[in-house]
DNA sequence: TACACTCCTGTACCGCCGGTAAAGTTTTCC
DNA sequence: GGAAAACTTTACCGGCGGTACAGGAGTGTA
């Protein structure tokens, strides 16, 4: 039991850097079980198909990525009892993060699933737009705690605002691949936390 | 000649549409010759192979992609002679015509071929690469236009901001295809058009 | 009118890949 | 020690990307 889950674990990690490089299509079976060690049978007794395989994939990523927001916007809420304040500290820590990755964001695969929809099922759309909704209301929330506090200085939704975090990141995963310049993503991030500064600091100066 | 450049153009637009719906490695050749009503030898005598096809693909995206652009802001600065009004009417302009698209945005090819980097060549990937730098080389001019007029309350950097336009159309479609909302895509770019007017637009009273 | 050139079709073939089927073997855990 | 889990082995299928090459139809041109 525990060494099925042990290579089960590795056949997921060589497929999510494989699928992240070169996406679902472009990633053969073959190839995974050569780097995992395993034979073909091997791999389809722990995944039905292509399909289960993507859907387990996308399964732990979303967790990962949950586990990630949790970790950063916890620590940055110990850091300052301000809503705003606590925010604004968390897109640091998280550029802060993205930066200290040596070659770049490896790619979402959210992103990667959606730029090829049609080649998964709809359970995996599915997952996909649950995802998008749990960072919608987890960015929502704190949009909301902070607009308890600080007046916008433009009437903006805070969904609209929460799907902006979720927007900059993957416009900015896209961005820094397309340049080759792993640097925008953070950069792009930090820029958007200006922007929020902006929305809800008081004007300075008569 | 003229009938070759037609079925190159069929064979193009079946390409692309599939490409941005389900991904490269998806993508069949047998499914593009068959709604080409074409042969697979007919296929052949038009691309190398399917890199070359990728890559057609992708120069016939770019450069009706930067039509558009040169449309819309160029229409913008007829409506206004100031460089920050001509921007804002502009993204308005473009958040419109991105919501007047029935199905949404079909995608971006820049976008499907970067989250698939390695299943390309070099040659596409700098294509890419110069598409991202074409629009930098755009909105940042524009940028650095209004900057001439407009002091920023925070300071941005016009390159950076210009990024921003990019970064906030890709993600927007990776959002909106997620969650199957094609609104998202054009409001975030109207909420990104807020952040803009707020960031050069003089503070209000004292 | 003939030729050259573009624009294909037809046929046959190759190896890789996703997937199936089923029987057998080793490893793990209780 | 025995059952269940975790594989291996072998054999096979059809689809797909790609190659090779011969042939043919339509078109402009000398």
């Amino acid at each position: 039991m525990r060494k099925g889950e042990e290579t089960r674990a590795k056949i997921l990690d060589a497929a999510e850097a494989a699928m992240l490089a070169k996406g679902f299509g472009a990633t053969s079976i073959d190839e995974l079980i050569v780097e995992t060690g395993i034979t073909k049978s091997g791999f389809f007794y722990h995944f039905r198909d292509k399909n289960e395989l993507a859907k387990a994939l996308l399964e732990r990523y979303i967790e990962n990525d949950e586990r990630i927001y949790d970790e950063i916007f916890g620590r940055a809420h110990e850091l300052a009892d301000d809503p705003l304040q606590a925010f604004l500290i968390g897109l640091k820590l998280l550029s802060e993060l993205l930066s200290d990755l040596p070659n770049g964001h490896p790619g979402c695969l959210v992103a990667t699933m959606c730029t090829q929809e049609r080649a998964f099922d709809r359970e995996i759309q599915e997952m996909n737009r649950q995802a998008a909704l749990m960072w919608r209301r987890r960015f929502g929330a704190m949009f909301r705690e902070i607009m308890q506090v600080y007046r916008p200085r433009e009437p903006l939704d805070a969904d609209q605002l929460a799907d902006m975090v979720s927007t900059v990141l993957e416009g900015g995963i896209v961005l820094s691949k397309a340049l080759k310049e792993p640097k925008s993503l953070p950069d792009q991030l930090l820029v958007f936390r200006s922007f929020v500064r902006l929305l809800f600091q008081p004007a300075v100066q008569p």
